[in-house]
DNA sequence: TAGATTGTTAATCGATTAACAATC
DNA sequence: TAGATTGTTAATCGATTAACAATC
């Protein structure tokens, strides 16, 4: 939506959705049900058109499909998950209070995800010395390079607006190259050499109200299901 | 990005933008530098450009632009508002815990862009007869046509994902029309007539995986500020 | 009037999808 | 082999942007 200059050369659409066909493929492989799918059936899944799972493939090179078959899942899964650079347990570190930061565990279950929270940094004074997933929270200001150092690239932000860009300026510094924010404010000057993805929730909320209005005067109700989510 | 059938004839993005604009405006007008904004300036400040902006703004009916001149902040913002059906304090219900609402309201100062949270239902009987924002925090199972009476059109969801289904269906048959969803888990079966937005975090997460990686291994580091959201 | 900016149409660009040869 | 599905190219579709006449 904004600025976008790099090496990589793949759609920020199709790599949003490798994401989703990994979610997705992981799903299944737990599910268990069978070994292979195809396109079409895991486009279906998705309400995605079959063409497109197809194309969005093939940039992540070597493609692995079985003509006539499809793709089994576990390798797919397998060697999207490396075309993301998606370790097992992929670490993450979040700042933000230890009681925001299981408020977003309690909503979004993080490690039934992949995820593994592995350093905590707090913008509240009440946290020092508290311990949160098998990690002593650190104040903001202790954001160094050590972090980095333990194999954590990404990060995620949901303190208070306040202390928004103090952090994404610590995090950078330390080496961080990856952050999504879910503090709802202004990024007034992104450090370069950086992924700062923002996830919005005020345009989303207003949007919401133009549909409200449309859904209470339409006659003829519409599904208007959305999954929102967006890609660089 | 699933499904969107409706009567609506406006492209997602353009809708979007409006919102986007509308905020951007309410910073202006609260700014006070000026009174009067030309499209290429307010495309400036967004990283957009004057066309799109000037197209979006058809779309919103008479418009009230000045030739040689631009358009007036103040009523600008009135007019796209009006056209979202947005009232000054948007009322909105709040659904889930209180000490993960209270949460939210640390990153997202939800007053401050506009919205008032006018209703509380909550998964945690803990919160019973809790107050919160001069409303009482009553449970998930109360919710019923009399949100609606009070003028709440709009529901923010970020229960636990045991929670979520049961919530929507709820909110659905008390006449909610729009939903944001906040909460990490597969909506599988949306109510018709009505609007749901998830906002996604997973694939976010995923995806700055890849970036981070590309990031890492490139020499040449490359600005990738981007602002994810996405609307319908 | 001259300069500037809107409102709107036409051109461009890119993403999605259809189609199909390759091949399992 | 016959049937099915992939990998890939070409066609379609829609959104963004350039261009410019209208007009303040």
């Amino acid at each position: 939506m904004q600025e976008s200059s790099g090496s990589s050369s793949i759609p920020t659409e199709s790599l949003h959705r490798l994401a989703l066909y990994h979610c997705k493929l992981t799903d299944m492989l737990l599910a268990r049900h069978k070994d292979v799918i195809t396109s079409e059936e895991l486009a279906k899944a998705l309400g995605l058109n079959g063409a497109t799972i197809r194309r969005d493939l093939m940039f992540i090179g070597g493609t692995y499909g079985k003509r006539g078959t499809g793709y089994n899942i576990g390798m797919l899964r397998h060697m999207i998950g490396d075309f993301l650079s998606l370790p097992s347990f992929a670490p993450i570190a979040i700042v933000g209070s230890t009681t925001v930061a299981r408020s977003i565990f309690e909503f979004f279950p993080i490690e039934k995800f992949g995820f593994t929270p592995a350093a905590f940094f707090s913008e509240d004074p009440r946290d020092q010395g508290v311990w949160i997933n098998g990690c002593e929270v650190q104040p903001i200001e202790a954001i160094s390079p050590a972090i980095t150092a333990t194999g954590i690239r990404v990060a995620m932000v949901a303190t208070h607006p306040t202390w928004l860009m103090h952090s994404i300026g610590l995090l950078a510094q330390a080496g961080i190259k990856s952050i999504l924010v879910l503090t709802q404010a202004e990024i007034t000057k992104a450090p370069e050499g950086i992924c700062i993805m923002q996830l919005g929730i005020t345009c989303e909320l207003k949007s919401l109200f133009y549909y409200a209005s449309q859904l209470e005067h339409n006659n003829q109700p519409s599904v208007v299901k959305v999954i929102a989510d967006k890609p660089l």
